[in-house]
DNA sequence: CGGCTACTTGACCAGATTCAACTCTTGTGG
DNA sequence: CCACAAGAGTTGAATCTGGTCAAGTAGCCG
């Protein structure tokens, strides 16, 4: 791919929309291309917070874990997203793993060039506050939902929302645009997998969606969308 | 007080942490100094997000409400803490609704104002975006207890973190340093009052704490933290 | 085909919420 | 100054959501 190309890829990231073409240019310049396969990681929770990722195709999952093992699925971030956090807030640590759900195309700046460059351009220093921002209130909202609503609900929104971010259109519906497993449902709805699996079953009889191995397809997303709210 | 009192208290937030003089005096000049009583709101849930505040003395809680009327305590604010984010983030409304726990002295911007001196000023860029940061890695590890943490541990977790930001040392133990209910603490740990008042009788009994009417006495810090870890 | 992983489903159980009744504090007004 | 109302807290009993345990099925890849 030319430099013009890449150049458009990384204007359309979040932390860059809006900036000039010579900070996306000297951004650019100063940024690392990489590539993940499925189950790499970009960064590992505990290890000190050096990168900052940009994330320009396939999907990064975020988790954080508990020493027993336990995980708790963050939030999955895709094409035109940030991963990495501490590294703009000057924290010493990631404290998610970002793993890599299948082919990732990235680009990674190291903390310093990367806060020099948000620090030349308050542009670039609006949008982060924004990002970070914006990650906040979904945060606050997820812990809300959390303490106030039953399983069901959480689970409804869950999907509403996958199918927001990540939604294709199939014949017979909607579905997540990426491999997502029982597990993976549990962690981010914050249950476990059996609960997530009878619901589903529920739901399937109900005609609100169907089934499949590491695939859910939503075949009536109002309906879904009404059992979130309620 | 004097002008350069007040500025030595700005210039102890957290959002001015190493900025020069000038910026300081610049964002102190901008500023409106205000005393909210106990019980007032500094802002509400859903409303405009139009101003940032920093707080100099007092104690202010941030809750997010759902629509039958049930709370999710977010956290406190003290001295030197800011309140209203959306406004650093130019996001459009607030989610949450900051209310005055006994007398509070704080002072706000209009949002352009507070964005053109961060605009302005890469240090209080940098600032705002670390705060940001660290508040959302709390939210972040308060989601992960939630759905992995027992009750138990949560209370446990709440009353440690509730004596490090605002413990007093009093004759028997340390004690939080302002009015706290058990619909408070309840809110906090995502759990009701009923099991937070069982849950202290529990660890009374055992020495670890004392109760009060809005009040707790922590007798044995170690001890809860190992019940919070374990 | 064999083995692995993802998923399903039933039975059981427990932590925690709800409901309800009652007590203790605190502050107010007659 | 006392009575009383309102708010805060305690406690027991019943209930239930949802997690744990266990066993089995289905899909996928070498």
């Amino acid at each position: 791919m030319d430099r013009r190309t890449n150049m458009q890829i990384l204007a359309a990231n979040e932390l860059f929309a809006g900036a000039g073409a010579e900070a996306i240019a000297a951004a650019y310049d100063a940024s690392v291309g990489e590539t993940f396969a499925a189950g790499e990681t970009l960064f590992d929770q505990g290890a000190p917070a050096t990168k900052l990722f940009a994330v320009f195709g396939g999907r990064v999952r975020l988790t954080q874990c508990t020493e027993d093992g336990q995980q708790v699925l963050i939030r999955y971030v895709g094409a035109g997203e940030l991963a990495g956090f501490p590294v703009l807030a000057d924290s010493p640590q990631y404290l998610l793993t970002a793993m890599a759900v299948h082919s990732v195309r990235a680009a990674h700046w190291d903390g310093p060039v990367i806060r020099n460059q948000i620090r030349a351009n308050p542009v670039l220093a609006g949008n982060a506050l924004s990002v970070l921002g914006r990650r906040y209130e979904q945060l606050q909202t997820r812990l809300r939902e959390l303490s106030t609503e039953n399983v069901e609900h959480r689970l409804a929104h869950t999907l509403v929302l996958l199918i927001e971010e990540a939604g294709e259109r199939v014949p017979e519906g909607l579905k997540v645009g990426f491999p997502i497993s029982r597990q993976d449902l549990a962690e981010m709805a914050g249950t476990c997998l059996h609960t997530v699996s009878r619901t589903l079953t529920g739901w399937e009889a109900q005609g609100l969606v169907g089934r499949g191995r590491q695939r859910v397809l939503v075949r009536d997303l109002e309906g879904l969308r009404a059992l979130a709210e309620s």
